[in-house]
Parts: C-alpha cells; structure tokens; sequence
DNA sequence: GCATTGGTTGCGTGGCACGCATCTTGTGCG
DNA sequence: CGCACAAGATGCGTGCCACGCAACCAATGC
C-alpha cells in the first residue's frame, strides 16, 4: 500500500472515530447535535473532506463496524481448509468481532440508536457477501445457482447482531465471545434449546422443529 | 379503528404508494430525482404532511415492505399450535410474502439500489422482533434468556431477504414461494446442498457442517 | 350542538450533500 | 535531482430537506 493509499485509509479511519467519540460523548438522544462541521474539526480535517469520505454522519459512525465486517469473508477463508463448516466459521467469526473485545459503549451506540438503525444493519451486512464467497468455495456451492451460501451468510450476520443486541442487555457480564458461540450454534444446529420442564398448558404440546431434539451443546441461558 | 385512523392509515399508503411509483418510473438511476414535493403532491397531500409520515425519501419508498414485514409475528402465530416449527414458519413466510406474487419492479427498486439498502435492511428487519416472540411463544422458549427464538428470526429474515435477491436476478421465472421455500429449508437444515459430484480439486476435500449431510429435500438449484 | 383532541398545512430556519474550480502533495520518469 | 502528472484536500455556492411553530380544520365524545 503506498503513501497515498496509508493516508487515505488513515483519514477516513480518523474520520470514523471522532464521529463515534463524539456520538458517545453527546450520547444517543444527542445524536442530532453532532455537527458535520464538528467531527470534521474533531479528525483534522475540513467539512468538505469529511464528505469526499462519508455522505452522512450515520455512515461515519458506523464505519468501523462496516469495515470490520468487509474482513469475515478473509477471516473464514484463513481457516484451515478441512476444518468442519461450523467450526470454521465460529472461530472465524470469533476471532474476528473478539480480537480487541468490543467496546460497549460504542456498540451500544450503533446497535441501540435508532436513527443508526439503517446504517448498523447495513454495516453488518457487508459481511455477507464476502462470507457467501468463501462459504461457497469451502462448500464447493456455486453461489450463481444454490441458495446456501447466501443463506448461510445472512444467518450468520443475523447470528452476530443477535449476540451484540444480547450481550447488551444491561447486566450482562460474559465475554462476547461466548455470546457469539451461542448464537452461532444456534445457527448450526437450528434446534430450539431443551426448556428446562415443559410446562405443559393443558393441550396442545409447542411445535418442535425437524429431527430429533437432544441439545448438542448449551445454547442457550443467560 | 375509527375513521381518524382509518384516514391516517389510507394517508400513510397513499403516501407510500406515490414514492415507490415514482421511484420506479424514475428509475434507480433518477433517485435523485424524486423531490419530496413531487411525492407529496403524487399522494395528494402538502409536503409538510409527507414529513409529518416520513422523515426521508427512502423511509416512503419501503414502507409497504416494512408494513408487511410487521405482520410476520402474526401470520406465525396465526399457524395451527401443533405444527411443527420449520412447517409453521414456511407457510407463515410464504403466505406473507406471496399472498399477492410480489411486484418484481417494486421489490427490484427497493431491493438493488445501493441508495436504499440502509432503508430496505430495516424493513425486512422489522420482522424480526415480532416473529421472535412469535417462534418463542411456539417452543416455549424465554425471549430474555435463550438467544434461540431471535437467532432463528434473524436467520429467517435473512432467508427472505436472500430468496428476494435470488427470485429477482435476471432470468429467474420460477415463483417467488418455491425460492422462498427453499432459502428457508437452508435455514432449518442448515445443510448445504449435495454437490452433484465432488470436483475433488487433489488434496484438502472441503469442510462439511456437522451432522450428516444427506439432502432432506432440494434445497437449492436454479 | 359544543368543547376537545388529533391531523393538516404554511412558513421559516438551520443543516447537509454535492458539483465545480483551485491548490497542494505524492508519484513516476527522464 | 527536478519536472510533469495524478490524486486528494479545500473553499464556495446551490438546491433540497427535516423539523419546530402556530394557525386552521375536521372527527369525536359528552
């Protein structure tokens, strides 16, 4: 990567996080008060520029996420190649949104505001394609014509935001990581985990999904 | 519901209606192009009323999606209680989704403009929440403590919007529910397809996910 | 019928995205 | 080493838009 290429990658990461420093410092409901003109100020860097960058400031915010995202389909495909599907991508995934644990309060930020809705979503999205890539050449699928890859991309993502959202929750205190193997067994396994005692409303017994039901391993609980 | 929210309802569609023909007509090219004032006056309504419905263009053009997203907990739910999930939840989709064929030229707007993938994201994401609660009421599961039910919807949503993507590419004229079915078979089997044969490129054969890996049903092919 | 609540509209304001022209800084070549 | 070129960064100007406010109008409930 020459020079210009390192600066440019520099500013628009210097961008990113001063947009998301200022967005937690004024703090969700603040959210409207920060300024183009201010998360320019606060990257060095004049108003015009930050838009040659970025064409809102939701996007800006979430840039690093999205940029994190960009990296699943090259974390997947650095796995070892005979190494199970599943196994591939969770340590994949893991590995990817764990390396630094995330910090809470700019997740939270992106993930819990709702006018970064839009923008998160579509941040955690930029993984699917590259993940649908290399699901398929380690499934030998061919993304033109099978639905899997695709699908197993999406359920993934999904997988991930459903554990951010999770390990959220005010109170929470495991690791992400661990949060994120649940979510993505679930994923793998498409089993419901074992309720502890059905409770049995009279009638009626709760629909269960195909196959068999033991619980191959603890998805769930708190 | 009385007249006031019958009224405001009626509004709320026209509005939307207005956006996503003018959207189409205008083409993905000519996003741009659509003025709110243009939309406003296509609904028959003041721009200031638009605003007082929607805070941007793209929020217009996909509220039909986003409307319909938010009856998925209820068309589950609407599903005989002894059913089995996976069947419980591909009749609910399905109907939801094909009850009328989609409009390909709607659904193609809404789904391939880069401008309103933020926006398209959060429509089909609305479903999320209400089947969550939905599949967790089924397997009597505790939507606070197992990550299950929320995993599953976002699998579930991610299958829809990739059978979505899937049904629109060119020279595609199968029915929407048959690729509909098949993306969400992907999510509950979480098996990729059989490959006709094994390219077997010399060494390293490519991981499988766990389990075995018979083919309950077609799940993929064009 | 009449007061009230809820919805629509017009106006004004602050902010923003982006095109264009200009200047500055890294790059490649003789 | 220096020069012509390419790619960014910046300033300026324009058109559009979201939204607060206040006035107006219509449905609702007593």
């Amino acid at each position: 990567m020459d020079l210009r290429a390192r600066n440019k990658q520099a500013t628009r990461e210097a961008i990113g996080r001063a947009a998301l420093r200022l967005a937690i410092e004024r703090g969700p409901h603040g959210l409207a008060l920060v300024r183009v003109h201010d998360i320019a100020t606060a990257a060095g860097v004049s108003p015009r520029t930050y838009n040659n960058y970025f064409s809102s400031r939701e996007e800006a915010i979430c840039a690093f996420q999205a940029d994190q995202s960009r990296r699943a389909g090259q974390a997947l495909r650095a796995r070892p190649a005979g190494e199970p599907l599943d196994q591939a991508v969770t340590a994949a995934v893991v590995g990817l949104y764990t390396d630094p644990e995330p910090d809470k309060a700019g997740l939270r930020m992106i993930m819990m505001t709702p006018e970064l809705e839009g923008e998160a979503l579509k941040a955690f999205s930029m993984a699917e394609g590259p993940l649908a890539e290399a699901i398929a050449a380690r499934t030998g699928t061919d993304l033109a014509r099978d639905v899997y890859p695709a699908v197993m991309a999406a359920a993934i993502t999904g997988a991930v935001r459903v554990a951010g959202r999770h390990w959220l929750e005010p109170g929470n205190t495991e690791p992400f990581a661990a949060v994120l193997r649940r979510t993505l067994s679930c994923v793998f396994s498409a089993k419901p985990p074992q309720p502890p005692q059905p409770p049995a409303p009279p009638g009626t017994p709760p629909g269960r999904p195909p196959g068999n039901s033991e619980r191959p391993e603890g998805n769930n609980a708190t």
